[in-house]
DNA sequence: TTATTATATCGTAATATTGCAATATAAAAA
DNA sequence: TTTTTATATTGCAATATTACGATATAATAA
């Protein structure tokens, strides 16, 4: 074969496996990261930013959008993007629950 | 094209979305959650614990070990897996930081 | 209305990932 | 030594991702 046997795991298995994807390319990854470094909110130069096309970076930003991980509201003619801070806070307990976990365990 | 441009993004950017990869796909994030449930580390019944055929998991786990998410020591003819703890203790306080940046924004 | 500017979508080529049968390896048991 | 058991590697087909030129869309400016 070759796909993914999503089917074959669990809802929150496919929906961790997910977010974690969307995050899993130096691009977007940078996005990120420029988001967080601006002061506001109100971006639309990310494309200067980043050594990609247009397209291309587009097709990354509507990745981080359909994961919750980026927020995009119409601002004129330009896009404003900011993180969504719930989805960030949402992964920082994931990794807090695991090293709570880890804590009781030997290893 | 259609490969990866890592070479155009920074070394710290690359190694972040490497370590996302690693937890991008459902089997995997499977295994850690299986690996946190256990009392023990001494494991080697993971092939039974999942939908997969032993050589899909083995590559799996493969991806964990190279991304230092889990670590494997070998144990007679079986092989203990357990999850690296630092990794994820590195995960989380990347989150945090994240989290602790954010606060201090509008959006 | 006609530019201009910013972003999205389409189409497609290059490359990467996923899954598994077949096979290899390597340690312990018989 | 031979068999058994556990895991790894190889090879390959199916599918997914990445990147971008061309083009579309949609709002503002001239």
């Amino acid at each position: 074969m070759g796909a993914s046997k999503s089917a074959s795991f669990s809802e929150k298995h496919n929906e961790l496996a997910s977010l974690f994807k969307a995050l899993s390319h130096p691009a977007r990854i940078a996005i990120v990261e420029y988001l967080l470094s601006v002061d506001t909110c109100i971006c639309g130069d990310i494309v200067n930013e980043l050594p990609l096309a247009q397209p291309t970076i587009s097709q990354h930003l509507k990745e981080l959008k359909n994961a919750n991980i980026i927020k995009g509201s119409i601002e004129g003619t330009a896009i404003c993007y900011c993180i969504n801070s719930e989805t960030m806070v949402k992964i920082e307990s994931y990794f807090s629950l695991i090293s709570t976990t880890l804590k009781s365990k030997c290893c």
